[in-house]
DNA sequence: AAATTGTGAAACCATTTGGTTTCATATCGG
DNA sequence: CCGATATGAAACCAAATGGTTTCACAATTT
């Protein structure tokens, strides 16, 4: 109950914040997949991924296309774009440390 | 109850899954805080804000300092280098998508 | 030494989460 | 039309999560 426009919370950072829906962000990238073929790369019923994948949907990194009586996904990459620019904020300060354990090596040479 | 070597769990993923323990990141990342200055900030008790300074710690992301009777924390960046490789992993799919649409872009255009 | 300050630990609580089983429904193959 | 298949929805459950209040204790003032 804070943000979003009316009751979703299609945050990214939550959803690639479990395991298994890495995982299928991974599975996902390369073929497009209905549910039931997905699940058998799980050690959870068949259930469990569809929510997991309702889940990862409605933050936007899948995209699900109904093709007779089956639903099939696949990776919807952009919303990964939040995270990247999330990260490059963090980015100078690792640079930071960097540079000065480059100095310190560099010092200690001479 | 999976991995991890005993029985911590030092999950970046899950470490950054909060916004309050990303605003934290982001509070931390210039100016190292004690804990009771730091909760200033938040909307929470005092005892909150040090659960989530610990689960962040934990990750790796925050190194703690005791001076005195405080205690004093301060971002640690490196962590978020796990984040980046994941990242870069699906850096492919993205361009991919854009490169897709330049071209339709630039085929339209003609 | 005594009062104050900074902090973590513990016990507790409501809500969310990740999972299950069961059920309803829509599509497909004969 | 009928049985099998693919799926989502619903009800339920144990454990994790994000919070609170209370307490203990070490370091600092006075």
């Amino acid at each position: 109950m804070a943000q979003g426009s009316a009751s979703e919370k299609p945050d990214v950072f939550h959803a690639i914040a479990d395991p298994t829906r890495r995982q299928l962000l991974q599975l996902l990238g390369d073929q497009e997949m209905p549910v039931t073929t997905i699940s058998g790369y799980f050690p959870m019923t068949r259930t469990a991924v569809s929510k997991h994948l309702r889940i990862l949907t409605d933050a936007g990194l899948l995209k699900e296309r109904k093709v007779g009586r089956e639903t099939r996904y696949k990776l919807e990459p952009e919303p990964l774009l939040e995270l990247k620019r999330w990260l490059s904020y963090y980015e100078r300060f690792w640079e930071n440390k960097l540079l000065a354990l480059k100095r310190f090596v560099e010092q200690d040479e001479n």
